[in-house]
DNA sequence: AATGAATGAGCCTTCATTCAT
DNA sequence: AATGAATGAAGGCTCATTCAT
């Protein structure tokens, strides 16, 4: 009954396409998901209202889409640091740069990420990206860690752990700025933490 | 010009009022505050749509109310497990007693708490409340700490750092679910790594 | 099956009602019928909302009754100068007089005037109060002429148009002031017209 | 944030626009603006509820648009009937022609007229509507009367009091009918008292 | 007689989605 | 493939009126 939904192989559908999942990007980014309406998204991509059904199947679809280059936006910077990671290991010097890193994506994301991150509560599909995501990093992070000759038990475990505050204090630094915190001090922690973890 | 908002003396009143914020507190939960309409909330709440009105500004009003007792709920278990920490000082059966309340904690509201999450990205209140959260507890646990012989500089810091390391595991545990982690394990590495922060 | 209306007997009685068609009247006059609702009514009169409903049928009732006071407050005082008007005639002064109070009412009641108009569109009671309103002083202006040794045909078509032209310029002076316009001049535009009509 | 308001070039919307702002015109005359809802409106002009908020910005805003062509519709016909008298003058022709002219309008409009006015009074811009169509007329009228060869003096201020005198007594056939009044007879003094104005 | 909390129909407006062209 | 006008269901909120006390 309803049309299927293209799979542009022309390179001009595929761009179209791509503009239309970067308006949605700019767009759930400034004013979330719920502010944000289709016509928007199609204006900002340059297209009509209506071709946007011709590429998805619906609103959510372009979240999904969304989603999904928000986690390579993500994932390749951070694997990148990793890979050139080297011997002999400089944990805390590759602490530190996981650190700056995850900022920098932060203040770049942080809006989009809670966004979609809420949505995840909701839609399973957003939650499963979301879960893979953080599969492939903590995989790709172990056997990078293994491989420049880190011997710690229960390194899996470790690797998601250390992200995960990496994260928390990423996401701190950007936004909440209690007064009281001396964040340039709470950096240094966090690299101890880091460097006594994989010792 | 608008009507005023009841603020009910009356102990039927506020059962009532009370009755619409935990129907609030469920929906929010369930479906999170775009999938939930005023309509519904007052259904559940047993009540008629215009009354709800009487007692919140709006249906952000109600959101508002939600994330007060939210608050309530998280703070007072873990300030009353801090409180009750007394010396000789066993930090890791402390750090133990909070990340298991915390845990639970989570289990109960997990998904409310990330709805409300992504609306302080979106609304100034909601994001000052999240913060004064914090806030508190960092201050009121720093405090008892210091109170019963920790001795370490950067206590504020740690603290926050801490909590929001086992915010973080916690949210883990309780949704994640990545097949490869010993969540078991990982709880060891996180209660060390609190005793080691202030030892 | 509703409970009838209470005429009230009782002092108390009358002087809430009468409150009530005073803030009515007031609410009417600030910001129109369908900018006032019930509750405000009943506030201003001191009263609560459920006892409006004890002294009037719906909110339409009440703007009935302040159509009454409302048509007084201009009779009275219009008759009053016609009254009072004596031989030997001087009807260059009883037009000014005429004039110059139509301009005072109207300064007080304009805007409740313009609203109860508009109303009498769409109702018919309010209609006809304003027809019966104009037989009144028509009435009454005609006899009083007669009385003081006016001879003119047509007296009664004479008052009633020399009453709408009247009413025209006080609107006109009360509210719309055009900044071309001598409003001095005019008036005694008006006041000639007057006297020539009944010469 | 807000859709843009369509601006319809094509003669399809044109004409869309036109059915709405023609059904707004018949709604309003009919049960005026309050009871008329934009459901109804829209289902009057044959469209979709939603379309309506393609044309316009709101509902106040159609009452607007209506407004305008109300004016248009008042306006060139006097405008008209005033451009075609012609010397050697013919005072008591011209003026009969002005208030049958004006009978007419207000047999066509003259409910619509009365919402409008007493909306004059909450809203600005109609007031402004209101006041600018007299100007155009006033104006308009006294030009071509000094065109003609009309000397006297104030002819502005005359010119605006026939017009209101003129109205004024319009409304009155039209609308009142106190049976007491000869409204042949009326018509005939309204008719001197223009012609005595500009001899 | 009186209170004011409660009701629920109704209104304006938005927006994801469809359809004629 | 593409346009953008059109649809209509749904949502937040108001308010005249009723009802329990």
């Amino acid at each position: 009954m309803s049309t299927a939904i293209r799979v542009p192989q022309q390179e001009r559908s595929i761009e179209k396409k791509n503009k239309i999942i970067q308006a949605g990007y700019e767009l759930f980014s400034e004013v979330g998901y719920y502010g944000t309406n289709t016509a928007e998204i199609a204006k900002r991509a340059g297209v009509s209202t209506g071709i946007v059904y011709g590429y998805f199947e619906d609103k959510r679809d372009i979240l999904i889409c969304v989603l999904e280059i928000y986690i390579d936006k993500v994932y390749e910077p951070l694997a990148h640091i990793v890979e050139r990671a080297d011997k002999p290991i400089n944990l805390h010097k590759l602490a530190l740069s996981v650190i700056d890193k995850t900022i920098e994506l932060h203040e770049q994301n942080a809006k989009l990420h809670n966004t979609l991150h809420s949505l995840a509560t909701t839609d399973e599909a957003v939650n499963a990206q979301f879960i893979s995501l953080e599969n492939k990093i903590t995989e790709q992070m172990s056997k990078q860690l293994v491989k420049i000759g880190v011997k710690s038990d229960c390194i899996t475990e470790k690797v998601h752990l250390a992200m995960n505050i990496v994260q928390s204090y990423a996401h701190e630094t950007v936004f909440d700025s209690h007064s009281y915190i001396d964040y340039a001090k709470m950096k240094e922690i966090v690299c101890n933490i880091l460097v006594e973890l994989f010792r």
